[in-house]
DNA sequence: CACGAAATATCCCTTTCGGGAAAATTATCT
DNA sequence: AGATAATTTTCCCGAAAGGGATATTTCGTG
């Protein structure tokens, strides 16, 4: 049973944005982060903010989903509103 | 495409926590975060820190997942550390 | 060796988060 | 309905950390 933790999720961000050809800071302005946090993000500091996470993953064109116990898997709401209130 | 945004996600993680018939404080305590905590991440508090949220999902049992914009779903490492950052 | 990208360091203000208890909201029972 | 019990939420305090902006240094590659 696999646990995304963030380390990870930084390691699959850097590789998104590498795959896409976008510098750090590139990435940043484009999820509206600073530089900083995307760095600190990739590398897996576990204290970064979960809405500015979100705007990355966002920004990759990824999408975060949650997996249940019972293996149903969750991706969104079709009421969720498209402007997320990371910040 | 539907984003999973904080408020959504911590919405799940109160039906989760139903679900399972915890309290609160149980699931906190359960997670090795603080009641005020959990309190905000299930009212969709944008900036809560990420390696806690982990923590909150996975003491439910749950797993994030990441879906790339090709339709891969990435949900864990193999080398992943069984030991999370998070703190 | 030189250039661009990535990683660090610092400054500094804002914010989180924990803990305990009170206050408010919700659920339950007679 | 009314009262009671249970659960959730808010408040206060202080210590700790986030993170934006910028300048600097290190690293990687042609």
């Amino acid at each position: 049973m696999l646990m995304l933790n963030v380390a990870t999720i930084g390691q699959i961000i850097r590789d998104e944005r590498k795959e896409l050809g976008l510098r750090q800071d590139e990435l940043a302005a484009a999820s509206g982060v600073g530089l900083r946090f995307l760095v600190e993000l990739e590398r897996g500091k576990p204290t970064v903010q979960m809405g500015k996470v979100l705007d990355v993953i966002s920004a990759l064109g990824c999408e975060l989903q949650i997996k249940r116990p019972d293996g149903i898997v969750i991706a969104g709401r079709a009421d969720a509103p498209k402007k997320d209130e990371a910040e």
